[in-house]
Parts: structure tokens; C-alpha cells; sequence
DNA sequence: AATTTATATTTTGTTAACAATATTGATTGA
DNA sequence: TCAATCAATATTGTTAACAAAATATAAATT
């Protein structure tokens, strides 16, 4: 594994949890010898941190880390909501039984979680994530499966990171994968697909009552 | 201007249009030297291709441009039949009428210029992306924006190039974009959305269709 | 002759120094 | 006191040399 993978991962895995904060400069002498590696290296990586767009690079200034911007998310999960739906029409066709039972697996998994209700929230929402990333593998498209593991994805788990107070809806979101996993498994995708679009919906909307101050109209 | 933007941009260009062949090696020092700059930069612009999926990199071996590949470019049109789809709605509300007369303007252009019938066909299959492009851009939805003309279309652009001899169905596709256009003038997102994916369909049908060599059945 | 082993060559990964640009801070003038 | 100008500093862009890995070539063995 080269040194530019390496720092990537890193560095990646570092602004996701918020070790590196929203909107810090990232300088490449600095970042490089902390890392004890050239800057060569440490370039490359952080290009592809922008290409992911988890930072910002302006010619001949510099690097940031991306700042939290609701719009932006609202936006992402927009495209989540028509992309997972066409992921869930293309895997009722495409998914092996043996993929269904792993999906009802992690299915399980995550109620065993949010049951016993420890753990830290992050904890249950990657769980979460992984029910939709199995469904998005399962679509058998590579393209989508890269547009959303690859780049959008990165973006919603940040936002997840930093926020982990707000627990979402554990339950409620258990109970519609179920019945996402229920239309899969009847391979009735045009249903899956129906049903993962509400889904996302719902938490498209419960993401901007959650980060927008109630209006009491005063 | 960087000079790695520079090289991006060129090289971009060089394969899109087929003056690299698909599938060539892509030496640094060879490049490098062509170019009359470091191999520095010129690493970067590659990787930059590489992020949006005109070449393909292995560690310690090197990068290639991608080669022609009929299943990927099917994944690509469900893709945008979905997310074009989804540009039209959101268009449909935020467009201004000023934009819309310019959408105007480049469906006549389009439509002159298969009139005249003269020019290369990629002229002609240039000016059918601009329509789409523009509807895009019309969305207001950033991350839709940078995914379809950042990312897919290039990929787009590359196979028509490659089979320019293969003139489409110029006629009809103009037809429906003159569909499309009065949905968005009536500002009717939900009919426009079903018109371009059904546009998008009959594209990714007339792919296939052109691409399998005809089974007799015999 | 075919296959393996060893060697040489090519090519990528990495570094450290240099050049060019932007930022910062001090200085000057109104 | 504030604004503008200039020098000093810090930071990115770029290059050329070196290190490590993979590929190609030649020799040796069965």
C-alpha cells in the first residue's frame, strides 16, 4: 500500500469523526511531517479528499476541510432518495437469496442495537448505513454503487459524526427497513423502490425540522 | 492556470476524442516530456482522470485510458435516466424565464443543425448534450450538477466521439426535447421528469440495439 | 524446447530543494 | 487614526534526483 493510500485513509477516517475540524486549513508541510512522509504524497491524498469533496482546494492558497451546510446535505439527499430507489428496483432483481439473508442479518444486527439502546448513537447509525450500502451492492450497477459509496456517502456519515446527539428515529427507521427487506425478499422491486424513496424522505424532512429552530412565528 | 490543470484539461480532451486510443498506456516520463513539464504535475492530472473514470490506475504499474465497454455504458444511461429525470422536476420549479428562453435558443441551434444535415455528426450529438446540460444546471442542485457533467458525461462524450458514424436518431430526439422544452415552459415537473427518462430510455434501447449485433435466431 | 532463475532495464513512488504566488506585518503618508 | 504601500514570511507549485517495485531480457537447468 503506498503512503498517499495511507494518508488518505487516515486523513479521511480523521474528518469524518471530526478529529480534524469543519473548515480547518490543511498545510501540506504541516499535515506531511506529522505524518512523516514528503509532500508529494500528502498532495496526492489530499486531492483525493477534494475529488470526494471533503475539502476545498483553491490554487495557490491552500486546503480546508468542508464546512457543514445544511442545503448541501438536503441536496444529497435528494439524490439519495431517486438513487437508493433505483438501487432497490435493480437489487430485487439482481440479489442472491444468500445476499437476502445476509441483509437480514445486519437487519437484525441493528435491532439488537438499538434494543439494547447502548452504545454510543454513531454506533446504531453506521449499522443503519450498512443496510443501505448492502442494498446499494446488490444493485449489481458500479456506477451507483461508486456515486454513493464513494462520494456521497462520505458526506452524510460526516454529518452523522457531528451531530450523533440528535439519535434520529431508530425505531421508525427499523421498522421501514423491514419492509424494505420484506418487498426485497418478495422481489417485488418497483415496491422496495417505493418504499426506500419514503424512507429517505422521511429523513430528508426529519433532518431539516431537526437543524432549523421552530418558527413560533413571532 | 496551473500546469496540471492545463495537462488535465488537454489530456481530458485527447482522450475524449479518441486522439488517445482507449486502452493506451500512459507512460509519466513519456507524457511528461511531451507535455515539457515535470512528472509532478502531470501525476496529478492523471489521477484528476482517474477520479473521473477516463483511466484507470494500479500501484507500481501504471495508468491506461479506459477502454470501451457496453454493460458500463447501459449502467451509466439507467443513471441518468434517473437523475436527468430528477433535474427536470427540480428544473421545472427553479428555472427562470430567461433560462428558459437560452434552452430555448440551443433547441433551435440543435434543430439547424440537423436540418442543414451538414457538419459531423458529433457536431450535431454536441449540441443534443448542451440541451440536457443545461436542464441540469437549471436544477439548483449542486451535487446533481458536478455528478452528471463532471462525472458521467464525460464517459458520454467518449463513446459518442468513438461511434460518431452511428448517427443516432437526430429527428427524434429532437422531437422530444421539444416535449420536454413546453413541460418545462408550462412548468410541469412531474411530466417533464417522465419525458426525459422516457427520452433517456429510448436512448440507452437504441444503444443496446446498435451495439448487439442482430440475433437472426439461427 | 520449455520452464525456471537471475540479471538488467524500465517505470512508478518518494523526497528534498527551488521558484512563484499569496499572506502577513510593518511603515509611511494623509 | 486609518488607508495604502512595501518588505518579509509562509505556503503552494514545480522540478530533478533517488529508492523501490515491476517488467523485460538473458542464462541456465531439466
Amino acid at each position: 500500500m503506498t503512503q498517499s493510500d495511507q494518508t488518505f485513509q487516515q486523513l479521511l477516517d480523521a474528518i469524518i469523526k471530526g478529529e480534524i475540524q469543519p473548515g480547518s486549513r490543511l498545510r501540506e508541510t504541516e499535515l506531511a511531517s506529522e505524518f512523516g512522509i514528503g509532500r508529494g504524497p500528502l498532495r496526492e491524498a489530499l486531492q483525493r479528499l477534494e475529488s470526494r469533496k471533503l475539502v476545498t482546494k483553491v490554487p495557490h492558497v491552500g486546503a480546508q476541510v468542508v464546512d457543514f451546510n445544511l442545503p448541501e446535505l438536503v441536496e444529497i439527499y435528494q439524490l439519495r432518495e431517486n438513487l437508493e430507489g433505483l438501487a432497490c428496483e435493480l437489487a430485487a432483481n439482481n440479489m442472491t437469496d444468500a445476499e437476502l439473508d445476509e441483509l437480514e442479518v445486519l437487519l437484525q444486527k441493528h435491532q439488537a442495537f438499538v434494543e439494547q439502546s447502548s452504545g454510543a448513537a454513531y454506533i446504531q447509525q453506521d449499522s443503519d448505513l450498512d443496510f443501505h450500502f448492502k442494498i446499494i451492492q446488490c444493485s449489481g450497477n458500479s456506477w451507483l454503487v461508486q456515486l454513493l459509496c464513494d462520494e456521497l456517502y462520505h458526506r452524510v456519515r460526516m454529518y452523522r459524526y457531528q451531530s450523533a446527539h440528535q439519535k434520529s428515529r431508530p425505531a421508525r427507521a427499523i421498522k421501514e427497513h423491514t419492509q424494505i427487506f420484506e418487498a426485497l425478499r418478495a422481489r417485488d422491486g418497483e415496491l422496495a423502490s417505493l418504499l426506500m424513496r419514503r424512507h429517505i424522505s422521511a429523513a430528508r424532512q426529519n433532518l431539516i425540522s431537526v437543524a432549523t429552530p421552530i418558527d413560533s412565528g413571532d
